[in-house]
DNA sequence: ACTCTGCGTCAAGACGGC
DNA sequence: CTAATTGACGCAGAGT
DNA sequence: GCCGTCC
């Protein structure tokens, strides 16, 4: 599909801070089905798939370690994300979806469950931008589609956002939603997790103390605010 | 000067340990 | 009756 | 940096 909007490349430290919305399917197609397709399936000891939960794991905390606060968009697994090609063969399971569901709720990391209260969020600009496909874009209502989203730790610099004019939809009442983002659950996790899902306990509680670390540095820096600083020190090569 | 942005092109999981 | 889509990266031109 | 593991 050709791209109608305008394309602009930004540094992702201007994105501290920012709150985003991550179409629950976009996201499942990046890590899940890919890796899925290489036979490396993960599983727990009753054979159950467990990829969506490390991937949404490991993506939720590459975000928060980039200064980013995701909130995820489910909704029904309709026509709207069937119409994009790549992703159409893949069904996910409700079963999947609510472990997802499950997963944020300990991760402390807010979640809707339509594309109305997502309209809702941009239009009350509670949200700066959606990554979902272009497909999608119109009907959630998103001006700002983000692309090259830091789902890794590691480096990236770059992340793509596509501006449009034309949005479909509207909320039309004057709601709000207020998002939350709190500290992570970390015994209901272990318990979910390693417990039930045969996830390394010490990996597991690496991974947190990520998390919450980054969550700190939000705090520290609602405190003290941010400006971008004009200089830079990644250029090691 | 340096940074940001737009565009064309190419490759395709991420991570950690040795 | 055809791969398609997305992201990484490098480079050049614009902006400050 | 390559290569096996992640669950």
């Amino acid at each position: 599909m050709k791209t109608v909007g305008v394309t602009k490349i930004k540094n992702i430290k201007n994105y501290f801070g920012e709150k985003i919305g991550i179409d629950i399917y976009y996201a499942l197609s990046k890590f899940v089905y890919t890796l899925d397709e290489k036979e490396t399936k993960l599983t727990d000891n009753d054979g159950n798939p467990t990829t969506h939960l490390k991937r949404i794991f490991d993506g939720t905390k590459g975000l928060l370690m980039n200064g980013i606060k995701p909130v995820y968009i489910f909704y029904e697994q309709s026509k709207v994300f069937s119409t994009c090609s790549a992703y159409n063969s893949q069904i996910i399971s409700s079963v999947e979806i609510n472990e997802i569901k499950r997963l944020l709720t300990y991760l402390g990391i807010p979640f809707v469950n339509s594309i109305s209260e997502c309209t809702i969020l941009l239009k009350t600009k509670e949200i700066y931008g959606v990554a979902t496909s272009e497909e999608n874009q119109k009907s959630f209502g998103a001006k700002i589609l983000l692309r090259d989203l830091p789902f890794q730790e590691k480096t990236k610099t770059l992340m793509t956002e596509v501006h449009f004019n034309e949005v479909s939809s509207f909320a039309d009442k004057d709601q709000k939603i207020e998002l939350k983002w709190r500290q992570p659950d970390e015994e209901n996790l272990i318990k979910f997790l390693c417990n039930e899902k045969q996830f390394n306990e010490e990996n597991l509680c690496k991974g947190i103390k990520k998390i919450k670390e980054s969550l700190i540095k939000f705090r520290q820096t609602t405190l003290h605010q941010y400006f971008k600083k004009g200089k830079k020190q990644q250029m090691k090569k």
